[in-house]
DNA sequence: CAAAAACTATACCGAACGGTATACTTTTGG
DNA sequence: CCAAAAGTATACCGTTCGGTATAGTTTTTG
């Protein structure tokens, strides 16, 4: 068993629960079976765990963001294609997703928080890029590509946050209903 | 000037700033220029600090938003004065919302998010009554009230920690949009 | 005016914090 | 086969954690 992806995979399971600040290194190595020297080797100190484990992550989502929010001339398509890549990832890793969650929210001189900062702000991005793409079909959404990224993936986090705290499902159905409601609301 | 008063101010800064974990009992008592034996005192412990607090802006905050989420038969005239009560009390009060909104993602076996559930439960529900209420004139609506309330406040909340991070601004012109676009999603 | 109640500070508790110096074992590469 | 590198554990560092025992000072109240 390698040590370095237990460590990460210990630490992921503890920080999604309680969060990053309430969780001890002490306390990450006794899950993992080992001792504190050995996480240090790996990783240098807690913050670089929190890192390593973002990173780690984050690579593969803000790829599969990339190609789902690609714009091919059909709005309805990219949204639900967006959509339907934030709840596949969400349903596959829900304990990062809540970390992640819980990150974004975080207060702004939190370490979480400053870590977490430029790797969503990648994310945002691609999605800002489709609405920017989309708007010249649809030319009443003109200037309005960041305040439709940001209610978009909004909506959809507050979706995945639901469905995280067993408040609703994330079934095709609410998707896309979702991405309709959305969507009509453009349109207006 | 009061010392009870004063610890629940500076405690607030801190907690939003730092978060609820990251800040120490100790911190809080030299900000607040007395010891640690005074916190106690009023507080009893840290997290009765962190309940007198969420209690003194939570009943505020609730009480506004139960009185804005009457729905006196005019769909588009409730959403807009719901989603004014929201910006108002997060433009009065950005520290206690950014704070209130870091513990609502806080992981699940947190202390700050066991505080909060039932606190901002009460809210949810409010709105939640006011698209049941409104659905009696809105056929179409019927049976979604809980994720139009969910999403709603979701888009809301992204609006506002936008806007705490100083990506946009809280204009009229913002609110008017954001509540048009759902209220259009919701025709559909 | 005295006594009880409320308030505040000094000094301390054990435990846990993040982090490391040192040494020992295992693996790797010439 | 040996040496260098990587990996791991024991034991410890100083600091800070949340919380408190005790005693002194105000303020309120009979």
């Amino acid at each position: 068993m390698d040590n370095r992806a237990n460590i990460l995979h210990c630490a992921l399971q503890l920080f999604s629960e309680k969060g990053y600040d309430a969780v001890g290194v002490q306390e990450v190595a006794e899950w993992s079976g080992i001792t504190k020297p050995t996480l240090y080797h790996y990783f240098g100190s807690k913050l670089g765990l929190l890192k390593a484990l973002l990173e780690s992550y984050q690579a593969d989502f803000n790829a599969k963001i990339q190609t789902a929010s690609q714009y091919h001339g059909d709005l309805p398509i990219s949204l639900e294609t967006l959509a339907r890549a934030y709840f596949q990832f969400a349903q596959e890793n829900p304990a990062y997703y809540r970390m992640q969650l819980a990150l974004y929210f975080a207060p702004p001189d939190s370490d979480g928080a400053v870590v977490t900062a430029s790797l969503s702000r990648a994310q945002y991005q691609c999605v800002e890029e489709m609405f920017a793409a989309a708007s010249k079909d649809h030319g009443n959404m003109r200037g309005r590509q960041a305040l439709y990224a940001a209610t978009f993936i909004g909506v959809l986090n507050t979706c995945i946050g639901l469905w995280l705290n067993h408040a609703l499902t994330l079934e095709d159905d609410l998707l896309r209903r979702v991405v309709r409601q959305f969507q009509y609301g453009i349109y207006s």
